[in-house]
DNA sequence: TGTAAATAAATGAACGTTCATTTATTTTGT
DNA sequence: ACAAAATAAATGAACGTTCATTTATTTACA
């Protein structure tokens, strides 16, 4: 039997997330999905059942990017010689704070890298195609983060509010800021990201 | 001559808002949109040149309600008598945050009353649609909250950060509490709703 | 009745999808 | 080892559908 490209579905893949991100949802067809992926329109189909199926796969494999990324570097080892700074805040809150830290800095810095996996990420979020599902999955996949924050509440370091609401303050400017708001136009100056994360934690840690 | 019925051009839009908000972009045709505003889909083009300008039209009045209802609390008189919770803000720090606040209540009160607005509002925002030019006319349409975030920065109340910052953590977490995020479904408890506004004022604040 | 509004029908482009065919690889029989 | 046969992958033209838009016709008001 002739071996299946394994390469052929990644590069499918690939070529949504690029189109998409690049293009808009809009104009991007299963013909340009597939001339992108260099390959006829017909072969897209040996790979996926139909586009719905490679648009979800794509959001599922961006997804688990982004997640993997935020987990990778929030389990990480904390930076040796952590700045002698006065804090006020109790080992543990600096140990969490410390952690969302460098969470945060990951995030960022993969946008900059590669900004067609938020785009693309933020354009299905808000697409029609956004499934609970979906969203379960990545919940799933966050569960050692999302532990963490219960944990800072039990601890009292973080505020007692809806694990909703500071993945929101959390992680939600992120995307805003790589991408505009309604006002403004994207302000991805450095100063603006390390300020941001400070107002991050300052929404959603208790004061001490 | 026949004359021209003037709630036509407003039904057109008013069904677009709602076709959208309900089904979402990929399925909202112009045929659906005329069906729904209770005209054929010929009608539409005498009061709109194509569809991209009805849907322009239409995120151009939801973004003028938004604001308009955001100013308005902006600018009402403060409540009578103002909690004498013991506050260690300044009266110029606590008149500020009590505006915002009434912002801050207003927009969840009309999120909560009309989901369609900001249900549109998103998609349109993260879609292709999106031009520089709608976002330079809602920064101009929102200049007195936006003049009053430089103001309050100028008197050490707010913390010296691009004002595209303040926007995102006072405003975008209600679109994300109304809609869900990635990975939480939409929680609009009062109590969310109610944390959320302090969470914002002390994201943007500098602690005095 | 004359004129503008409203409509239903028509149009053509674009779309997702299919499928008969071709190309490339593997298997089988000698 | 080598054709021949078998099989799977890839192709791209063609299909039916749907869409936004235009045109031809009817309706309704002055």
């Amino acid at each position: 039997m002739r071996h299946r490209d394994e390469h052929k579905q990644q590069a499918l893949l690939e070529a949504t997330l690029h189109e998409v991100a690049e293009h808009g949802f809009a104009v991007t067809s299963v013909a340009r999905i597939a001339r992108a992926a260099g390959m006829s329109p017909g072969t897209l189909y040996l790979y996926y059942r139909d586009k719905d199926d490679l648009l979800e796969a794509t959001f599922r494999e961006v997804s688990r990017r982004i997640i993997a990324v935020a987990i990778e570097a929030f389990q990480a080892e904390p930076a040796g010689a952590f700045e002698a700074e006065p804090s006020t805040l109790s080992p543990a809150a600096q140990q969490l704070k410390s952690a969302l830290c460098r969470v945060w800095n990951a995030l960022v810095a993969l946008g900059r890298r590669q900004p067609a996996l938020f785009l693309f990420h933020d354009q299905f979020l808000h697409s029609s195609h956004m499934q609970d599902a979906l969203r379960v999955a990545n919940q799933e996949r966050a569960a050692p983060l999302l532990d963490a924050f219960a944990l800072g509440q039990q601890s009292g370091i973080l505020k007692q509010i809806d694990l909703a609401l500071i993945e929101v303050f959390m992680f939600r400017s992120i995307y805003s800021l790589l991408q505009g708001s309604s006002c403004q136009l994207p302000a991805i100056s450095d100063a603006s990201f390390d300020q941001a994360f400070e107002m991050a934690w300052d929404a959603i840690a208790l004061r001490q």
